[in-house]
DNA sequence: GTAGGTGCAAATTATTTGCATATGT
DNA sequence: ACATATGCAAATAATTTGCACCTAC
């Protein structure tokens, strides 16, 4: 669990206002590993939050998003939301859907020295592995 | 140049009709290396096959996708094509927009390693990186 | 008190779908 | 010949926008 005046704290500190909204939808992301959509985020908050729209989801998704509180993930049908800034590898299963996110201090390294060898500044990063998880391969045999 | 015969045989390899509409998308994604968006397809291929449909361009996109000769990455506004179905690392260029391929030997081996460890079977990839490319960040200093 | 935020409804836009016509094999 | 593909127009759905009201500071 995220510390609720952490949370505040990184608002005001970029400037925003910490509303009711903003600190719900930001503890539900954190506290989400599942990368989920914006309908996702608003089922998750409306539990305890039932007036909140999706209008107000999507612009706290976005600013977290500016001041690096998450990243955005671009599918094919709709936005993920990652609240991993870090390099990181997502292994996403095309059977069950689940995402999970795998550190590799290789795969930073080599960023590194991508980023080097190109003058190529990097903002920001994604790595997907498409295909099917152990689990669901263990149960498809 | 991707040769016209190489294209066709692929097609019906895959069981499907090589249309001169199919060989005229297929050619321009090939040979275009800036990642396309099935819009900018049309503009490409609409110089010469001014009747073609957008909706032909989505079909033929997809089955290329289908068939692996080619990969549709998802952005926030819109998807994008790439003939470089093997595993690279895109830069991706957030002040002038241009995506450059890398291939990069560490990241292949490493996603070999995650999915050996993982139980892992890859069908596909996605590396983005995202940043300001060496030329852009002359032009601004 | 007031700039900034919320929530509703309407607008936007990339992509998909249905179907009559055309064509590759 | 006939299954398959094309091209048009209409439908879909995620996301964005405009705006009147509200609230964090």
């Amino acid at each position: 669990m995220e510390p609720k005046e952490k949370i505040i704290e990184v608002f005001r500190n970029n400037g925003f206002r910490a509303t009711p909204q903003r600190i719900a939808i930001a503890q539900a992301v954190i506290n989400n590993k599942d990368h989920p959509t914006a309908e996702q985020v608003l089922e998750i908050v409306a539990r305890n939050n039932p007036s909140i729209s999706l209008s107000t989801v999507y612009n706290t998704l976005h600013t977290m998003r500016d001041v690096n509180m998450l990243q955005e993930l671009a599918f094919a049908n709709n936005n993920r939301y990652d609240s991993n800034t870090g390099i990181h590898v997502n292994l996403v299963c095309q059977n069950c859907g689940e995402i999970i996110d795998i550190e590799s201090e290789n795969v930073e390294k080599e960023v590194e020295a991508i980023s080097e060898r190109r003058g190529f500044s990097i903002t920001g990063q994604r790595f997907d592995l498409y295909g099917i998880c152990r689990k669901c391969s263990i149960n498809t045999e």
